[in-house]
DNA sequence: CATGAATGAGGATTCATTCAT
DNA sequence: CATGAATGAATCCTCATTCAT
C-alpha cells in the first residue's frame, strides 16, 4: 500500500525499457523499420500503446537508441586497451569478436545494415554512427601504415569491405555462408608481418 | 482525325515506361521502397498519379520490373559465351564489368542492396533474384573447383562477399572508396593459376 | 474509297449501340452498377474506351437507356388493346407474359430490381419508370374494382407484391423456384369472376 | 490518474459500436453499399475516419456484422419454442412479427433486400445469410407438409415470395402500401386447417 | 506508472471521363 | 467513326501520436 521506493521504480523502468528495445530490435530486423508498426511492438511486448511513448519520444528515437546501444556494446571489443593503437593481437581479437557478435546478435546486425543502406533512415542515426566509426577508421589506417602495407588507405577500404560483405551475405543467408571458414580465410590475409614484411597484399613486387 | 497508329502508341508507351522506371529507381534507391510514395514518383516524373497504373499493376510490380530489368542487363556480362563454364578471362571481364556497372548504375545497385537487406521487400522480388543468382553460384563454384582451389565453396563465398562488401561501402560513400584500387586488389587475389597453382588462397598445401 | 452512305453509318451506329447496351446489361446485372466499370464494358464489347462516350453521354445515361428500352419492351405486353381497360383475358396474358419475360430476360430483371431498391440509382431512372408504372396502377385498380373485389386498392397492392416477390426470389435463386407452379398458383388466385363473384380474395362475407 | 477501468472501456466500445452500426445501416440502406463511403459514415456518426477501423476490420466486415445482428434479432421471432416444428400459432406470430419488424427496422430491411439483389454484395454475406435461411426453409416446408398442403414445396415458395414482395413494395413506397390490410390478407390465405382441410391453396382435391 | 480510444494526415489504388490524333 | 493515353478526385485503409482517465 505504501508507495514504491524510487529504486523499485527505476528497476521497473529499466526492465520495461529493455523489453521494448529487444522487442523492437527483433521486429525491425525481420520486418524492416517502416513495416514494423508501434502496435506490433507493443502487442508483442505485451504493453499498451501509450506506454511506449513513456519511454521513447518517437519511433525514430527508439531506433536511434537501439543503434546507439548496439554499437556501444560492439565497440567495447575494439582497440581493447584504448590506447589508439591497434596491435596485431588486437586486430585478431577484433576480427574474432566481429564474427562472434555477427552470429550472436544477428537481429541487431540485420537492422544495422538495413539502416546504413537507406539514406533517410541512416540520417536518423548518422551522428551516433559517425562517433563510433570515425576513430575506427583512423586506428585501422594506422595499423596498416605501421605494418608497412604499401597503400594503407586502400588496404583499410578493402578490409572493411570484406567485413561488411561477409556480414551482409551471412545475415542474409546464414545457412549458406560458413562463418568459421571465412574467418580463417580473412585471418590468413592479415598475418603478423609487422616487422618489414615484403609481401603485403596490395601489390606484389 | 484518325486515331494514332499503333507504332505511335508503342513509342509513347515505351518512353513513358522508361521514364517511370528511371524515376522510381532513383527514388527507391535513395529513399527506400516503403518511404517512396507513388505520389513522389509521379510528381517527380511529371505525370498524373493514375497514369502509373496504366503501366504497372502495382507498386510491387513496378519494383519487380525494375529489379528484373536491372539484373537482366547485369547478367549479360557474366559468362559471356554462355557455355556454363567461366574462363579466367571471363572472370576478369566479369569483375571489370561489375565495377563499371557499379559506377554507372549506382542508383540501381543502391536499390538492389537496399532490397536484399529488407526482408519484406526481398520477399517481393525473391523469385526474380533467385532465377539470376542460382546459376551464377554454380558457375562460380565450378570455376574455383576447376582451378584447383582447395575449398571451392569457401572461395566462392569469400569472392561474393568481397564484391558485395565493396559495393555496399562504395555506394554508401563513393567519395571515400576508391574503386580502381579495390578492383586491382581483387584481381590480384584471383590470378590465372588454372594449371596447378600451389598458392591458392584458402590454404597452402 | 468513296465515303460510306449515311444509311451505312446509321446501321453501324445502331448495331454498335445495341452491342454496348447488351454488354452493359449483362455486366450490370451480374456485377452491379457500381461494380461494373466502363473499362469492363468496353473490353467485353471489344471496343475502345472512348467509343462508348460516342454513344452515351455518361455511365448513368447508359443505365437510363437500358432501363427505358427494357421497360418499353415489357409494357408492350400489357393492356394489349390499349383501351385503358384490362379484360380478364388480358390479365391472364399479362401474367403469362410476365413469367415468360422473367425467364427470358433474367439479366434485365435482375438489373431492374437492383435499381428500384437503391434510392440513388432509382432516382436516375425514376421519371422513366413512373411513366410506365403510373398508368398500370390505375388500370389494375380498375380491374379489381370492376370485378367487384371488396378492396380494389388492397387487392392491387397484394397482386403487385406477389409478382415482385416471385420475381425477386426467382431471379435470386432460379434453380430453387419453380416458375410454372407459381404461375399456376397465382392464376388460381385470380379467377374469372367478373360477374358478381361472391368469393373474392380480400375478405369472405 | 489511473487508467479507465475495463468496465468503462467496455461501455465506451459498446455504445460506439452501436453508433457505427446504426449509422452504417441507415446509409447503406439508403445509398447502397458501394455508394456509401467510409467517410460518409464517420462524418455522419461524428467520429474520425480512423476510428471505424478500431471497431470493424473493414467495410465488408461492418456489413457482415450488420447483417448478422439484424438477422439474429429477426430470427428470434421464428419458431418460438425452437422445437423445429412450426405450429399454426407460431406461424401467425411469425407473420405478425415480420410485419412489425418491417415497419420498425425499415432501414435494416431495405439494406437486406438491397444486398440480396446485388450479386457482388450478396457474395460478401452469403454465408451469414444461409446459416439463417436454410433452417427456416426446412421448417416452413414441414409446416405445409404437416398441414396437408398438396404441394408443400410450391406453397413454401409462394409464401416466401409474398412476404418478400410485400416487403419490397412497402419499403420502397411506404406511403402507398398498407401493411395492415396486406397482413390481414396473407393471414386469410393461411388459415388453421391442420386437421384435414379440404381447401388448401394449391389445388382442390 | 499504464491504458486504449481517438485523431487525421497520408498511403496505394480505381475509374469515369477527356482529348489529341 | 475510333483509339487509348492521360487526368485527378475519390476510395478504403494504416499508423504514429495524443490524451483523458
Amino acid at each position: 500500500m505504501s508507495p514504491r521506493t524510487s529504486e523499485q521504480y527505476e528497476e521497473i523502468r529499466e526492465s520495461k525499457r529493455k523489453l521494448i528495445l529487444d522487442t523492437a530490435c527483433k521486429l525491425f530486423a525481420n520486418h524492416g523499420f517502416y513495416d514494423t508498426s508501434i502496435s506490433m511492438i507493443t502487442k508483442t511486448a505485451g504493453i499498451s500503446k501509450g506506454l511506449i511513448y513513456n519511454y521513447f519520444e518517437s519511433k525514430e528515437q527508439l531506433l536511434k537508441s537501439l543503434v546507439f546501444e548496439g554499437l556501444t556494446e560492439f565497440h567495447k571489443n575494439f582497440d581493447l586497451d584504448h590506447d589508439g593503437i591497434l596491435s596485431h593481437k588486437e586486430l585478431k581479437i577484433y576480427i574474432d569478436e566481429y564474427f562472434n557478435l555477427l552470429d550472436k546478435n544477428r537481429e541487431f546486425w540485420k537492422l544495422y545494415f538495413a539502416i546504413i543502406i537507406q539514406p533517410p533512415v541512416l540520417k536518423l542515426v548518422e551522428k551516433e554512427m559517425m562517433e563510433f566509426s570515425a576513430p575506427m577508421v583512423v586506428i585501422l589506417f594506422n595499423y596498416f601504415k605501421d605494418n608497412n602495407y604499401e597503400d594503407p588507405q586502400a588496404e583499410m577500404e578493402f578490409f572493411s569491405a570484406i567485413l561488411s560483405g561477409i556480414a551482409i551475405k551471412y545475415l542474409n543467408a546464414p545457412e549458406y555462408f560458413h562463418l568459421d571458414k571465412l574467418k580463417k580465410k580473412i585471418l590468413s590475409l592479415y598475418p603478423n608481418n609487422k616487422n618489414g614484411s615484403t609481401t603485403n597484399l596490395i601489390g606484389e613486387k
